[in-house]
DNA sequence: CTGTGACTTTTAGTCCGTG
DNA sequence: ACACGGACTAAAAGTCACA
């Protein structure tokens, strides 16, 4: 069987999805946290799946990256 | 303008889809949280937009419940 | 520009009880 | 079975110095 029989790890979908969307904005870490009233090394730590963010501050990411909130927990079509 | 023009709040999403998919299941908040490893009042705090979920917990009740993180966050057709 | 551990302040989440 | 509050404990938020 696949890995993606199982849930996918929220963390891991919330880094991945943060860091491509950031980079496709061409955002550093320092200016989104910047943009999102984050503390530069807060973003290193969720994109390393270090920290467990609320639902709150998972808003606010959402709101920065123009990204409705479900968005950042859907795995990309691998193709 | 209407309010679906901001992105909708998502502990409401939370909260509404929580609430809708517990019910589906014939569940009590009481039971929910026994079967998420939850205290009773928490699930009630979440259902009521109170508590500001970690996306640890966030997991945890999508498990429950049996659909994808992303389903919890998002909005219902109104049909 | 980013990773990381240590750190203080704030809050998430529990437990007890009431209506 | 659920809402709600207060007090409490575990953990997240938020920052810094350094690699």
């Amino acid at each position: 069987m696949t890995k993606s029989s199982k849930t996918e790890d929220a963390r891991a979908l919330l880094a991945s999805n943060l860091q491509r969307l950031r980079l496709e904005l061409g955002h550093s870490q320092e200016h989104l946290a910047e943009l999102a009233g984050f503390h530069r090394t807060y973003v290193s730590q969720v994109e390393r799946r270090v920290a467990n963010v609320t639902i709150d501050n998972i808003q606010r990411l959402a709101a920065v990256l123009e990204v409705p909130v479900a968005a950042l927990f859907t795995a990309e079509k691998s193709g």
